[in-house]
DNA sequence: GACTATACGGAACGCACGCCCCGGTTGGTA
DNA sequence: TACCAACCGGGGCGTGCGTTCCGTATAGTC
C-alpha cells in the first residue's frame, strides 16, 4: 500500500487532465469524446487511462467536488433556515449553477458515489420542506429527482434557444410552484 | 410521378415492418437498434432502407398518426371548453400516452414535421390559456417544450423505479400546478 | 413456363467512441 | 553520464449502429 510520489511528469499531466475535464464537461456535458478531453490537455488517451481507469471515473473525480460544495451548504443551511427556505433555495442554487455547468446536471444521472449524495440530501431537504407543509405530501424523493433531471436536460438539450439564465429561473421558478402543491 | 403500384410482396413487408417500428418504438423509443425492428418484422435492415430512406423518416411515420390525433382531439376541444381546462387536458392526455408509449416522448424532441406541429398546439393552448389567466404569462412556448420534454424524458430515462401511470401522474400533476403559477 | 423488373436479406462499410498496447522517451538516481 | 523504471502518445482493437451493396429469389406478364 505504499504511495510511491508521482514523477513530475506524470503529476503535471494529471493536473492538466483534470483542468481539461473541467472545461470540457463543463462546457458539453458527459457525453464528450474522451479524446476531446485528451486533445484539450495536450496528452493522448493513453495518458488519461493512465491516470483515471475509466471516464466515469474522470468524470467523478471531476464533479466531486462541485457537489460536495452544494451538499454541504445546504447541509449547514438546514440547521439555520426553515426547511421549506433550504430546500428551495438549495433547487434554485443547483439552477443557476447548471446553467453553466453542463456537467452538474449529469451529475445526477450518472451513476457514482456523489450521485448517490445528491440523491440524499434532496431527499432529506424535501421531507423536512413536507413536514412543515412547503411541498406536496404525495411526493417521494424520486420524483423530484426525476423532475430535476428532466427539467436540467431539456434546458440543455433544447433544439429551440439557448440556455440562459433566465430561462432557467423561469423553470425553476414553475417547477418550486408545482412542488409547493395547491394544483392538480 | 407516375406511382407505380408496389409489388404484393413489397406492400406486405412495409405492411410489416411499419407494424414492428410502431411496437418497438413505442417500447424502447426512437433510441432502438434498427435492426431490432427489421428482425421483429422478419425482414432484412436493406428491406426496411427500401422503404424508409432512413431511420428518422421511419419514425416519423410511425408518431405522426399517433401525434396528429393527439393534435386534432386538442384542437377541437379548443372550442368546446374553456382554455385553461383544453391546455391542461391537453397535458394530461400527453402524460397518459407517454406512459406506455415511449416514442411519445422522442416526438418531441427528434426534427421532424410532427413535431413542429406538436409545439404549434402547445403554443396556441397555452396562450389561450394565459389569456384568461389559467396559466403564469411569463412563459413563452418554449418553455413549456422543454418542462414537457424534460419531465418525459425524466419519466423514462429514471433509473430509479418504475414507470408507473401513478408516478406520471403525480409528476404532470406538479408540473400543471407550477404552470398555473403562484409561486417562486 | 420463360423472362424481367422488382424486391429481398444479410454481409459489409464507415464512423464514432471507450479502452488498451507497445515502441519510444524522459525524469530520477548513482 | 549512464542506467532503469516510470511514463508518454497515438495507433489500434472491439463494439454498436446507421446505411449501402449485390447476388439471389420472386411477383407479375406474355
Amino acid at each position: 500500500m505504499a504511495e510511491r510520489p508521482l514523477r513530475a511528469d506524470a503529476r503535471r499531466n494529471r493536473e492538466l487532465v483534470l483542468k481539461a475535464a473541467k472545461e470540457v464537461f463543463a462546457a458539453s456535458g458527459f457525453g464528450v469524446p474522451l479524446d476531446e478531453i485528451a486533445a484539450r490537455a495536450g496528452v493522448g488517451p493513453g495518458t488519461v487511462y493512465r491516470h483515471f481507469p475509466t471516464k466515469e471515473a474522470l468524470f467523478e473525480a471531476v464533479v466531486t467536488a462541485q457537489v460536495q460544495d452544494l451538499v454541504a451548504g445546504a447541509r449547514e443551511r438546514a440547521g439555520d433556515e426553515d426547511p421549506g427556505a433550504a430546500f428551495f433555495g438549495f433547487l434554485a442554487r443547483l439552477g443557476e449553477q447548471a446553467v453553466s455547468k453542463r456537467d452538474l446536471t449529469d451529475a445526477i444521472a450518472v451513476p457514482s458515489a456523489v450521485r448517490e449524495e445528491l440523491h440524499e440530501v434532496l431527499g432529506e431537504l424535501m421531507r423536512g420542506a413536507q413536514r412543515v407543509g412547503a411541498v406536496r405530501a404525495d411526493l417521494e424523493t424520486a420524483d423530484v429527482v426525476v423532475l430535476l433531471k428532466g427539467v436540467l436536460a431539456g434546458l440543455h438539450d433544447s433544439s429551440l434557444g439557448e440556455v440562459s439564465a433566465e430561462r432557467a429561473a423561469r423553470l425553476f421558478g414553475v417547477l418550486s410552484a408545482g412542488l409547493r402543491g395547491s394544483g392538480g
